[in-house]
RNA sequence: GGCCACGUGGCGGAGUGGUGACGCAGCGGAUUGCAAAUCCGCGUACCCCAGUUCAAUUCUGGGCGUGGCCUCCA
């Protein structure tokens, strides 16, 4: 840890402008990122926001003390999707058993992927369902947050449901850059006849008998979308805290009522004083969606072969996703994963077990600048070269030492062998046995002066995919042989 | 219709009012039995049109193009 007098600067949404990052506690620094909805494996687009937003962690804890940062991912598990899925999935099981067993299922997939992805696991990663009612901790809930509410004059009963009431909040629409009469003017939203306003949102809902529902004062029902952040928020970091993130899309209407249902609850100014978010992914040059048959899951890229025809390890995808500053849109491609496959061999080959150093200051400078992400990439070039070009064995060692820690510092390194981020498709091949009995044939073969032999043999491995490199021994200048993956 | 981003060399991608980041690919050299790896070197760019300025890729305005939001989709 250093000191914490480095400043952040943040893009900030809510006033469009980069602004320094002013904690409202430094030995408690507070970050809220919207989480998954958990009805079905994770999508790419997702791993944006936990991976950029990893990265942030990870810099809020380098600057401030691991113990002085707290991050809240919340996993959304009441949703009519997950119905949906539930009943389609588990006919034959109780409704709530079956949501149970899709919650379940798919939000543990979500954090095996954000593992995998080389995220750190956030502090608190809550369940709507546990913030629905009144808890025995006395922490916030959705249906005290409701009648807070409506006792404030902010939200009212109609047709069974409650609803916000937008034009009880004055500046209603400033995060998202809209107001109600542009609003209107785009004629898209259903008119419906008990809300006092076509803006008013839903807080809560009436639930039939095979919907889930809780007991309410409203009657039997369940949370609108944009409640359950408002209440996990403040039961982890209280009514304002210091940064909020998601992605593009949740500005409106998620941010906006999220923001206008805490800040009118809790009678504050503010709900979070940064509001960030990344923007959108795109697969190949076009929208990801499951009409053009693009759509591509996280898992598919760990564990299968579905796109550029091999499987990827999630660091190499980690990097990929960092190539491009998150506020900038990111065209997902195939040329970038191999490409970043390759970079991140060859830094971590170069970094391996070298003696950490400190974090290079220009590491942080760039990071520190709205998450300069594409900076970091080129200060890590210079690293890995500052390793080959060195002297010196102890210079060397020392570029290396600093290598591995701006890896790890953004979650690049890998503690295993670097060949893990290659050979992800060489068990398939020859097997590590028979590359090394015919790389033994190979020298001796070299030693005899035989090179036609020689030849034939590293052909034929390089028709398998694998490549060899001839070097000397530095003590004994004797020839070696190495062998990787062909990228 | 309203609102918001973005448009940099073959590709990826930062940044800046004034000597063409950086990487990948390509080319040349050192090295090598030949390669690979490594090192050294090289080339090509800032959507269009006006304006401000001594000077604009960088600021302002307009245009064109792409994408997003306005529909509980990250």
């Amino acid at each position: 840890m250093t000191s914490a007098k480095t400043t952040i600067n943040l893009y900030n949404t809510l006033t469009r402008t980069k602004e320094p990052l002013c904690p409202l506690d430094d030995n408690n620094v507070r970050m809220y990122v919207c989480g998954p909805t958990v009805y079905d494996f994770a999508h790419i687009g997702n791993a944006r926001p936990v991976i950029v937003f990893d990265v942030l962690f990870r810099l809020l804890r380098h600057l401030y003390g691991a113990d002085q940062v707290t991050y809240v991912r919340n996993i959304t598990d009441v949703d009519d999707k997950i119905n949906a899925r539930a009943v389609r999935d588990f006919p034959d099981l109780p409704l709530n058993e079956a949501i149970r067993r899709v919650t379940e299922k798919t939000a543990a997939q979500f954090i095996a992927d954000s593992e995998a992805l080389g995220c750190l696991r956030p502090n608190h990663q809550p369940r709507a369902t546990d913030f629905v009612a009144p808890r025995t901790d006395g922490k916030p809930d959705m249906i005290s947050l409701i009648a807070t509410l409506i006792g404030k004059g902010n939200a009212y009963e109609a047709n069974g449901e409650v609803l916000f009431e937008v034009t009880s909040m004055p500046d209603y629409g400033k995060l998202s850059g809209r107001n109600l009469a542009d609003n209107l003017a785009g004629a898209r939203i259903a008119v419906d006849a008990h809300k006092k306003n076509p803006a008013d949102f839903v807080l809560w809902k009436q639930s039939s008998a095979d919907e889930p529902g809780w007991d309410s004062p409203w009657g039997r029902g369940r949370p609108g979308w944009h409640i359950e952040c408002s209440a996990m928020s403040a039961a982890f970091l209280g009514e304002v805290f210091d940064i909020h993130g998601g992605g593009l899309d949740l500005i409106f209407p998620h941010h906006e009522n999220e923001l206008a249902q805490s800040r009118c609850a809790h009678g504050t100014r503010a709900m979070a004083n940064i509001w960030m978010h990344n923007g959108f992914l795109q697969v190949e040059g076009q929208k990801m969606s499951k009409s053009l048959s693009n759509f591509i899951t996280i898992n598919d890229l760990l564990e299968t072969t579905k796109f550029g025809g091999q499987k990827w390890h999630g660091r190499v995808l980690r990097l990929a996703m960092l190539t491009t500053h998150y506020r900038q849109p990111i065209d997902w491609t195939a040329d970038r994963l191999f490409e970043c496959r390759s970079l991140l061999y060859d830094w971590n080959m170069a970094a391996h077990d070298a003696p950490t150093q400190p974090v290079p200051a220009e590491l942080l400078a760039a990071l520190c600048e709205d998450l300069n992400t594409s900076g970091t990439i080129t200060i890590l070039h210079a690293l890995a070269k500052s390793v080959n070009a060195a002297a010196t064995y102890t210079a060397k060692v020392e570029a290396a030492g600093r290598l591995r820690a701006a890896l790890e510092l953004i979650g690049l390194y890998e503690e295993q062998n670097s060949d893990v981020l290659l050979r992800q498709e060489v068990r398939d091949g020859p097997g590590e046995h028979a590359i090394t009995e015919m790389v033994t044939a190979r020298l001796y073969a070299l030693n005899a002066k035989d090179f036609a032999t020689a030849d034939n043999i590293r052909n034929e491995l390089s028709e398998q995919g694998i490549a060899l490199m001839d070097y000397k021994d530095s003590e004994t200048g004797e020839r070696r042989t190495k062998w990787e993956i062909k990228r």
